[in-house]
RNA sequence: GCGCCCGUAGCUCAGGUGGAUAGAGCGCUGGCCUCCGAAGCCAGAGGCCGCAGGUUCAAAUCCUGCCGGGCGUACCA
């Protein structure tokens, strides 16, 4: 096994600098992919030692590269302060062609984090619209990461929060009784979810009119034009309407309640819909209408233990000055709650349910400063759990002409979005169906074709949001995020579907992988492209390690696009089923196989299918 | 004002804890389908890594200042 090699290797070194240098502190060696096939396979920056031997690193890497020996090493050669080293190359590919098709243990998969649980948040939509493209850098930045902390041998819980109550979804039913009563999604032939985000899109339509007219007003009489806002909010009939069907709400009035229930239910039946069409599913759905009070009773508990304290005018705050935070309300004087009284409750809620290690919430970074106050907050409050929260923060999406605008309807709709990739990715699985030289079984009906479609749809959709990091915000352009060629999702499949294309037609030959060795295969490899994705394969558990380490789904992006390029060259340049010899078929037959699982999962990694065809 | 983040080829971005000639995609120019699927491959042009100092044997990477952008700084959600 790959594994095996490297630690023989380091074990080696370690023996050559005690040697070498005499009885010395070794520091943990790291070997790790060289940059370039020409130097070698490997390659041990001499820095860490330079460091405890005093020494020039050139130095080091000359001394080592002499006294290195072993059966498996090819070549030790030192270049400047590295000791680059060449395997023997039968031994690379033969292992590597194992580890990558070994049928129990899934190579660069580990179980170093086993029995530790991590619950993951994500999505977290509110209930007055559907989900835009933010909603999807969200969804598959969560759900990506969830895969790589699987990888590494966590137990994930994959939670929702779902923001189901307050002052928003009472918009969009107030707008309904107003603008579209008696209407339903079938009546008009609209997903529930949309529907209700068009009620939500009139509320702020008919406001902006009152505004106008109240602006229009105002300048009349020669009041302050800038007095507009404050004058609307207690003014406009339908603001005054909206509060009140938030008081009766929460009173629990049987109409209001029906009413929220039905229009409530018609968004999630089309989130459902769009969570089938990304490919996602959570183990657990909360929902902010059943914790809410929950946040309310523990900070009321820790006004009765002194941790929390009253302010003159009734509202209770927390003293976060230890931190640097200063006060923060967690009551509002009349009682009520805010946000942050219902996030407390919920974390109380997920740490009695699963009690994680870790606890992610996925979240974009405009509320950097809030979650640093929840943190703070939780910690205050006596929770010693509240260490193991982290806020993975990532950048909002903008559009090409600015930041989007729920509230003006300036978005990407997510479903309109799959929409469009899923259109032009039939059409180009028509057209190339339409062309010759491929072996599509027999003639896929339509259906057959949409399943393709939709596969590579998905794919460059994802891999689209995934291939950023994730830190930074990022601008949507429209024909990017639909591209199939270059460095995009169908990039990665096509090459996948390229080597499952030729290892059928291996098959039906009566040729397979595993008759390498026997053949004789790992002895005819070892040109610099076959090396070259010899070398990229070998780095795939530490892509995979760093990926889940640094919560990066975007390292595994680039990683893929690597190895895909570097196949791509090869079987470019060397026919695998019309190579000269049997053995040379049989090698570049395992090669291409061990490329394919590492695709295969590492597409998976990003949430993304590896598709058989194309 | 203060806090956090960002500024690398025409455009969009990579460049884990400083280290081997600064990379990729798109776009542009020019090649490759009697040869395992051209959603592919090859070649070329294109860069004072925002500016100025500093630390270091070594800086796109660390520190300071400046310039330019983003997001925060609610008894909003």
């Amino acid at each position: 096994m790959i594994e095996a090699l490297k630690q023989e290797i380091i074990r080696a070194l370690h023996e050559v600098i005690l040697e070498t240098y005499g009885d010395v502190p070794v520091p943990r060696l790291s070997l790790e992919p060289a940059p370039r096939v020409e130097l070698g396979d490997l390659s041990l920056g001499t820095f860490p030692l330079a460091k405890v031997l005093r020494r020039a690193p050139a130095r080091i890497a000359a001394d080592l590269a002499g006294r290195l020996k072993l059966d498996c090493v090819e070549e030790v050669k030192a270049t400047g302060p590295y000791l680059n080293i060449r395997l023997h190359g039968p031994t690379l590919f033969k292992s590597l062609v194992a580890s990558a098709l070994h049928p129990d243990r899934p190579y660069g998969l580990s179980d170093a984090h086993r029995g530790q649980r991590v619950l993951v948040e994500f999505s977290s939509p509110n209930t007055n619209k559907p989900l835009h493209i933010g909603h999807v850098r969200n969804i598959v930045l969560g759900w990506s990461i969830c895969r790589l902390l699987e990888a590494v041998g966590y137990d994930v819980i994959k939670a929702c929060l779902v923001n189901d109550r307050g002052i928003h979804i009472c918009k969009s039913m107030t707008a309904y009784r107003h603008f579209f009563p008696g209407q339903t999604p079938e009546s008009r032939g609209q997903k529930g979810d949309h529907f209700v985000g068009d009620c939500y899109l009139a509320y702020g339509k008919a406001l902006a009119a009152e505004r106008d007219a109240l602006a229009a007003r105002l300048e009349q009489e020669g009041a302050d034009p800038a007095t507009v806002d404050e004058r609307l909010e207690s003014e406009s009939a339908l603001v005054r309407e909206t509060r009140d069907m938030l008081r009766r709400w929460e009173a629990g009035d049987p109409e209001t309640r029906e009413l929220w229930r039905t229009m409530n239910g018609w968004v999630y039946a089309g989130f459902d819909e769009t969570y089938r069409r990304l490919g996602i599913r959570f183990d657990k759905t909360y929902h902010e209408s059943e914790i809410y009070q929950r946040g309310r009773e523990i900070v009321l508990d820790a006004l009765e233990k002194g941790r929390v304290e009253r302010d003159g005018d009734g509202s209770v705050f927390i003293d976060l000055s230890h931190a640097g935070l200063g006060h923060k309300v967690l009551l509002r004087s009349d009682g009520t709650s805010l946000y942050i009284t219902q996030d407390i409750g919920l974390a109380v809620q997920k740490w009695e349910d699963f009690s994680p290690d870790r606890s992610i919430y996925v979240i974009g970074n405009e509320q950097n400063h809030q979650m640093k106050v929840l943190f703070a907050t939780l910690k205050t409050l006596g929770f010693a759990w509240a260490d193991g929260l982290e806020h993975f923060s990532y950048g909002m999406v903008f559009l090409p002409d600015g930041i989007i605008k729920t509230r003006e309807g300036n978005v990407v709709d997510a479903d309109d979005l799959m929409d469009e990739m899923f259109t032009k990715a039939r059409e180009k699985a028509i057209e190339t169906l339409a062309g010759d030289a491929n072996d599509w079984a027999g003639t896929p009906g339509d259906t057959e074709i949409e399943r393709r479609a939709h596969i590579v749809a998905l794919g460059a959709i994802k891999h689209y949001m995934l291939k950023y990091n994730p830190k930074k915000e990022f601008t949507f352009f429209p024909e990017e995020s639909i591209r199939l060629t270059g460095d995009t999702g169908p990039y990665v499949q096509y090459t996948h579907a390229r080597i499952r294309s030729i290892l059928r037609k291996a098959e039906a030959e009566g040729l397979s992988p595993d008759q390498a060795e026997a053949e004789g295969g790992y002895e005819a490899l070892g040109n610099d492209d076959e090396r070259e994705v010899a070398r990229i394969l070998l780095a795939f558990p530490a892509a995979v390690e760093g990926a889940a380490r640094s919560l990066s789904p975007s390292m595994m992006a680039k990683y893929l696009t690597e190895l895909a390029s570097a196949f791509n060259r090869f079987y470019h340049d060397h026919s695998v089923l019309h190579a000269d010899t049997r053995a040379q078929k049989a090698g570049r037959l395992a090669l291409s196989a061990a490329t394919r699982t590492v695709l295969e999962r590492g597409l998976d990694l990003l949430g993304i299918e590896a598709p058989e065809v194309m």
